[in-house]
DNA sequence: TTGTATGCGTTATCAG
DNA sequence: CTGATAACGCATACAA
């Protein structure tokens, strides 16, 4: 038996397909001891609609696009998830598309999810530093998470890395810490600038310095908290807190503590950044650190997307509208950066 | 402008719709200028063509679901990776879908995929161990990845977890290591009893007993890794070799062996299990470990429902066929489960 | 070699 | 309230 369709539901209802169709579309022009007649009869026969069918006529496919840079990676999984779920999963699914950082293939990905008719799309990038725009024109809305687009004129949702770097130095300053220390990764990273400069503006404003004199910039490695960790305990034996930029640098620092006989977290406190729960609730002891939150931001990114798209429909739908706006033909985005804040998650390495 | 279609371009090629089809389709009934016009045609205006449309024509829509309960988890991406790079970008793409574990979030996935009318499903279980089957009448070809189904007369691909822990103790021993513990996960795991029987069988090839006299079965964390490791110094503290069920069971193990002081490897060597990259490799020393070649096992199940998919057309086309089987119409999957092998990933932890 | 006509499964616009 | 009928964008058997 091949799929069934619509007709087979209007044949054994004993209606027309018209009636059938505004039956099961909760049309209110259908009577109802006629409609109940359709609906048993979909739910016997399992007639579920084409949704193929459907896209072609009403121009939507309730399909969204996500191109990522970064499957392996630990940012774009809860992004989907959080995007997964306030889309609701029988209204929308997500079409994951891995570009793996190549140019080439995002572009053919692109092509293909365009082909696809996708309502939406939501980019996600490697890093959180800003990254090409896929352009200004395309025919659905395009939402930036975690990379910003360098368009300003994109809409782009990313962490507030430096009200991260606060909050982490506003919880060892409320501990009692005061001579507290902050390694990181890559200099070059906008992240880790940003989170130095949050830490830095808390400690300047209880008139602190930096514990060892300087931000200690490196990788985004446990080898390398190792390594800083040791410089650092020989240029200022008496760091009472150490801030790490990651989860993944704060086991490092954790490692030498330990060899180093230092109690943690009575000696020293130690708090890492991204919540990576496997490496962040199984050190020892379990780590402080900042969630980014990015589940939230997966949410935000599909309500403004969906927001779009509705805004798109409407205003394709009232060609008499008096609106003068100047709206792209994307849709109704506002564009710009919003920053989703993070949050503290106190686990026992500060006390 | 509203989306280019197929009109467009033979209007602006100067001929029918039918024509610029079969030119842009590779069909040989065309005149090479014409087909040159048209595909000119098709680039200045950067056509590309509705998949709906073809679709609901071709009976194809070159779509596939990935239906997971593990999205967070470390399985599902490499497996979704694997299976994107063996479809090729360009020919399919793939619905991700998380049921987080749900049974009724499962099911309405499923409805809103078999909706989309994708042409094949991947299912993704959140353990190794076997899971319900999604059933037989399915319209369209399916293959259980990593977690079997309970059906045999589906088609699993799984982890050859047996043959995994042999690898790892034959490792161990290679290196002439002798008195070889092991630390695992959770007992009613399948693929924890799967691991040990794979380590003992090598162990008595060599006529060798378990250091510590038993399998250390506990949970899958760091924490147990520890405390077993701390039980077993106790018990035999002259062993030589610690095989880990998982890379986390690993690091727990290595941290209690420099508690105490014990060079790693040179006392003790330390094999994991799931090359998980970040734990693995991060290691002091670094982890050597098991792989479970889960993007192979994802290619494999691409290539499994290719060819799945392409019986079921054959077949659904070649009505007058002498062909007596009685294949399912989910096409022609040969049932029952398929094993993918491990493979010795050698870092330092076993000099 | 090219064009015409038909249909894929639905929704939407009309008459009845 | 219900039922023909025309799209939606494309592929294909058939006619020219």
């Amino acid at each position: 038996m091949g799929p069934v369709t619509l007709r087979d539901v209007a044949q054994l209802a004993g209606v027309s397909i018209a009636t059938a169709s505004k039956a099961l579309n909760g049309q209110p022009q259908v009577r109802a001891s006629t409609r109940d007649r359709v609906i048993r009869a979909a739910e016997q026969l399992n007639f579920s609609p084409n949704t193929l069918a459907q896209g072609l006529i009403t121009q939507r496919t309730g399909t969204v696009g996500l191109l990522t840079s970064d499957l392996e990676g630990r940012f774009s999984i809860p992004i989907l998830m959080g995007a997964e779920d306030a889309f609701g999963s029988d209204q929308t699914s997500v079409f994951l598309c891995d570009a793996r950082g190549d140019a080439i293939r995002e572009k053919h990905h692109l092509r293909a999810l365009l082909s696809r008719r996708v309502d939406g799309l939501i980019v996600v990038g490697a890093r959180p530093d800003a990254r090409p725009s896929l352009g200004r024109d395309l025919p659905v809305p395009v939402i930036y998470a975690y990379s910003p687009s360098e368009d300003p004129a994109d809409l782009s949702l990313v962490t507030d890395n430096v009200g991260g770097g606060r909050l982490a130095v506003d919880h060892l300053i409320r501990h009692g810490r005061r001579r507290i220390a902050h390694i990181t990764g890559d200099a070059t990273y906008g992240a880790a600038q940003d989170r130095a400069t949050g830490a830095l503006a808390r400690l300047a404003e209880e008139g602190l310095q930096l514990a060892g004199d300087q931000v200690w910039f490196g990788s985004w490695s446990e080898a390398w908290g190792r390594s800083a960790t040791r410089m650092l305990l020989e240029r200022d034996p008496g760091v009472d807190a150490v801030f790490a930029g990651s989860d993944e640098i704060a086991r490092g620092v954790l490692d030498v503590l330990h060899q180093e006989g230092l109690d943690i977290p009575q000696r020293v406190a130690v708090i890492g950044f991204d919540n990576w729960n496997i490496l962040a609730a199984n050190a020892r002891p379990p780590l402080s650190t900042i969630d980014m939150n990015l589940e939230q931001l997966g949410r935000l990114a599909a309500q403004r997307l969906f927001a779009a798209i509705d805004g798109t429909l409407r205003s394709g739908a009232s060609a008499a509208g008096a609106s003068a706006s100047g709206a792209s033909a994307s849709g109704a985005l506002a564009p710009g950066t919003e920053t989703v804040p993070c949050r503290l998650v106190t686990r026992e390495s500060t006390g």
